[in-house]
RNA sequence: GGGCGAUUAGCUCAGUUGGUUAGAGCACUUCGUUUACACCGAAGGGGUCUGAGGUUCGAAUCCUUAAUCGCCCACCA
């Protein structure tokens, strides 16, 4: 037998396991026709990114199903890796260059991103070897990311059969415009933020007229692309403009007035100037009144030649001249403080432009309907179910994807223009004749690989292939993902209508969304706060399993969770007490297995075994209807709850009555409690890999190169569910514990020991009592226990339970004939609200029987207790 | 502006289809170092469920409404 040791030494049982998984590859799967697959694919972190406190509670939650499924048999597959994440990672090379004096543009493209593959060798990966240490059950051979040969030959694949299908097309449009990494955003990747600004009152002069038309402005400095003024048509003030004209000041150019409906009448002046180049809506009305558009911007968002005097200044810096000028000229009637919403880029925080320039567009209305439609049908599920509204109104309002950037890192897209005749070539492979073409500079959207993602992972280079491709045919529809919410649009429903377009099959079928984890105050966990708590330092500190445990433990589907380091208490002393409970019963194990005198007088599972079956088997139940409905947190209460109170506070305690009772039974009693303690450690390795892992090679020699998570997982045995047993166990502990408050609250030591009386109200209290008052005497303390009939005299210290009265001898005081006072009074309320039920005619009449049975078998017990105790006063 | 979620003990949260004297963990109080565990054990105090209406024999639970907090979508210059 393994020897035992003390302590629990964290740090060098997780590092020994981990490296025992990764190194004899124990979670590589491989095609078997044979078993049912589970397989998941990880959502990939930024290649150059951290582990940060979210990622542990996603991945846990992974790994839980994963080892869950395994040791259910399943053949289960996690894909592991990383994604280029396009903007982040080159603004950091940028950024690191610029250290060094040095700008992209200055070492051209090809060099620029051969830095860049070089700053993914150095520094990418480190999340990777961090996953390993948070004990991953992932296939590390089949790790991918999404800029390698095979995922970019998917990439262009699907590229070239949208834009062969039409689906995929170039447009001058109105686009999120980024200053700082100079590139088009997605409207899915822009953010807005409050701010105060000021609202600018500005008079535009009439043409031929002393009349003004007053417009109402946040940016004046674009009026250098005004190439309109808007009114709306039922504004009985501007009725009198139609078809006149208005002198742009400054630019001294004549602009029509337009007459539209999108004006609204009660803001500002109901005056609109358009700048069609430089806004959303302006673009809109712009194109319906056929106005010309005006770009005054550079790509760095200065004013550029057409901004006059103004040009090179910055967007904010040509605002305050631009105002003093009008106010100069006259033209500024008042401004106005005004708080509005302004976008941002998610990533490089810069203030977005809008601007009009040439960007590739997928169209996606026809790739969302059927989406819609798997989802309205049930075969994808969300969790938390909310979020199914969420996507649908999303889905049903969905506007084309604009998936170009003018960025270096990424999928440059499969585009030749021929030099001379302009001529577009779209394409796997390059134009043979590639000295006549330019290709297209810009990349694609690092989305546009990632919504490939679960079919690109399984090998999927080669489309027309994909018949033969057993990987994909035999993985995918991979069957549960989890992830956080806000890339609900950005990634999870682009997937499935990639899925959908590419495989005719949905990539999933259940989504999770894991909770966001905030710090203790509930504020967002951010570097400028620095309220993030380093992962590797909390595992360092508690333990990976502490904070594995602790993670799933406080996070409920579907809300925020509120997280601090000291929390991870909780997980670290579970992982403490589940360790010494196991090493309890192996010490005693150990004891009785060198000595002979246990022989075979072996005493049959009695009543504490019987309620442990019953109590372990709902338990499980439990376990799996929790793991199935995607109830983690419960889960972990589950377990948590059962391992303490029942496990350890109760079989143990009265184990160790049985073995000294019972000498000669003491291996069957261990060894009976040893499989119990094992299958809890069972359930419990989904979710504390590595101290399960442990024990588990311990309780049993021979275990060597074998792992628990191939083991089974227990299965139910519904015949040992016995509530007859449960009930009989409950009573019993009501005994107990009524006699050690009843010891407590009279300030008698729980070491010293007394004499009680026992009055059974009750036949199946008489029972238990006549078979577990040994228990019960050890249990409390006792020097005497008896069962009596009737009290002689009266003085006695004395509590009146369900199924039992019980007395101490012991001079009364005053404090414990309050103490009956109080119980009366709250008894008597008790019955009186019972009464009043019961007398009520509509009650009796409409409540079902049961309960009206139920009502008066409560209010008979309570009179019972009541009459005794109004003996006691 | 539209939508969603939350509001239960000092704190963090459970509470299934309306029917329990409303639960847990942490914190707190008292007792206890009895040979698994002080990262422990035993016992205890503490809430009428954000406010106001309503439905019902019966509401923490359903409806209406208000307030507060949070999130998502839209982006009226």
């Amino acid at each position: 037998m393994a020897e035992v040791p003390n302590k629990y030494e964290i740090k060098e049982v997780e590092q020994k396991w981990q490296s025992f998984w990764e190194d004899n590859e124990i979670y590589k799967s491989k095609i078997n026709k044979n078993k049912k697959k589970y397989s998941i694919v990880i959502p990939p972190p930024n290649v150059t990114g951290i582990l940060h406190i979210g990622h542990i509670l996603n991945n846990t939650i992974q790994d839980i199903y994963c080892r869950w499924k395994r040791m259910n048999g399943f053949e289960v597959c996690w894909v592991p890796g990383t994604d280029h994440a396009g903007i982040s990672t080159q603004l950091m090379v940028e950024k690191d260059l610029a250290t060094q004096g040095i700008k992209k543009e200055e070492i051209g493209r090809e060099e620029f991103v051969k830095k860049v593959w070089e700053w993914k060798e150095k520094h990418g990966g480190i999340i990777l070897k961090q996953l390993k240490k948070l004990g991953v059950s992932v296939d590390w051979s089949k790790e991918r990311f999404t800029l390698d040969e095979g995922l970019s030959r998917a990439v262009k694949e699907v590229f070239v059969d949208l834009y062969r299908k039409g689906l995929i097309y170039k447009g001058k449009r109105i686009i999120n415009w980024d200053p700082i990494t100079k590139t088009a955003l997605s409207d899915d990747e822009i953010e807005f933020k409050e701010l105060k600004d000021k609202l600018y009152y500005v008079k535009y002069p009439i043409l031929d007229s002393d009349e003004y038309l007053t417009i109402a402005t946040t940016r004046p400095e674009t009026m250098f692309g005004d190439t309109a003024v808007a009114v709306n048509p039922l504004d009985n003030r501007y009725n009198h403009l139609t078809n006149k004209t208005v002198i742009l000041p400054l630019v001294n150019k004549n602009i029509p007035i337009v007459f539209d409906s999108y004006v609204d009448m009660d803001f500002g002046t109901g005056a609109l100037k358009i700048t069609p180049s430089h806004d959303m809506n302006d673009f809109e009305i712009g194109k319906k009144h056929n106005l010309p558009q005006v770009n005054i911007l550079t790509k760095d968002a200065k004013l550029n030649e057409n901004g006059l005097e103004f040009q090179g200044m910055g967007v904010n810096e040509a605002r305050k001249k631009v105002v003093r000028k009008l106010k100069e000229e006259g033209y500024l009637i008042k401004e106005d403080e005004y708080i509005h919403n302004v976008s941002f880029a998610q990533k490089s925080g810069a203030t977005i432009e809008p601007m009009v320039s040439d960007q590739w567009f997928v169209s996606m209305k026809k790739l969302a309907e059927p989406a819609i439609k798997v989802v309205k049908e049930g075969k994808i599920k969300f969790y938390p179910d909310r979020y199914t509204k969420v996507y649908f109104h999303w889905m049903d309002n969905i506007r084309d994807w604009c998936i170009s950037r003018q960025l270096w890192w990424g999928h440059q897209i499969p585009i030749w223009y021929k030099k001379d005749t302009g001529e577009i070539y779209c394409d796997l492979k390059p134009p043979s004749d590639i000295e006549n073409w330019i290709q297209e500079p810009d990349v694609l959207d690092t989305w546009f690989s990632s919504w490939l993602w679960p079919i690109s992972v399984f090998g999927w280079e080669n489309k027309p292939n994909e018949d033969k491709n057993e990987q994909l045919n035999y993985y995918y529809p991979t069957d549960f993902l989890a992830t956080a919410s806000d890339i609900i649009f950005l990634w999870v429903a682009r997937m499935i209508m990639a899925g959908l377009e590419y495989r005719k099959d949905i990539p999933f079928k259940e989504v999770y969304f894991n909770s966001i984890v905030r710090d203790g105050k509930g504020r967002k966990m951010s570097k400028t706060l620095g309220n993030s708590p380093d992962p590797l330092v909390v595992m360092d500190k508690y333990g990976t399993d502490a904070l594995r445990f602790t993670m799933v433990y406080l996070a409920p589907l579907g809300n925020d969770v509120l997280f601090d380091i000291d929390k991870t208490e909780i997980g670290r002393n579970f992982v403490t007490k589940l360790w010494n409970a196991g090493r309890f019963l192996l010490m005693n194990k150990a004891k009785i297995y060198e000595s002979d005198e246990y022989g075979d007088d072996v005493l049959k599972d009695d009543f504490t075994d019987k309620w442990m079956d019953s109590r372990f088997n709902s338990e499980l139940e439990e376990v799996e209807k929790c793991l199935s409905e995607y109830k983690l947190n419960d889960y972990t209460k589950a377990l948590y709850n059962f391992v303490w109170s029942d496990f350890c506070d109760w079989y143990i305690e009265i184990l160790k009555i049985k073995i000294d009772k019972y000498p000669k039974s003491a291996k069957y009693i261990i060894d009976k409690a040893l499989k119990i303690y094992e299958d809890i450690v069972k359930l419990l390795h989904p979710v504390i890999p590595f101290v399960t892992e442990e024990i588990w090679h311990i309780l049993e020699e021979g275990r060597d190169g074998k792992s628990v998570s191939f083991s089974e997982f227990p299965e139910i045995e519904k015949d040992k569910i016995n509530s007859e047993s449960e009930k009989k166990f409950e009573i019993f502990q009501e005994i107990v514990s009524g006699i050690r408050n009843l010891k407590a609250e009279n300030d008698i030591p729980y070491s010293e020991k007394c004499k009680v009386y026992a009055i059974c109200s009750n036949d199946i209290a008489e029972k238990t009592f006549d078979e577990y008052n040994d228990y019960i005497f050890s249990l409390c303390n006792l020097s005497t226990l008896e069962k009596i009939k009737k009290l002689d005299g009266d003085k006695y210290l004395s509590k009146v339970l369900a199924d039992f009265e019980i007395h101490i001898p012991f001079e009364v005081n005053e404090k414990q004939i309050e103490k009956y006072k109080k119980e009366i009074e709250n008894l008597e309320k008790y019955i009186a609200n019972i009464d009043k039920k019961l007398s009520n005619q509509n009650f009796v009449e409409k409540a079902p029987k049961e309960l009206i049975e139920s009502e008066r078998a409560k209010r008979e017990e309570a009179m019972g207790k009541l009459k005794k105790l109004k003996k006691l006063v």
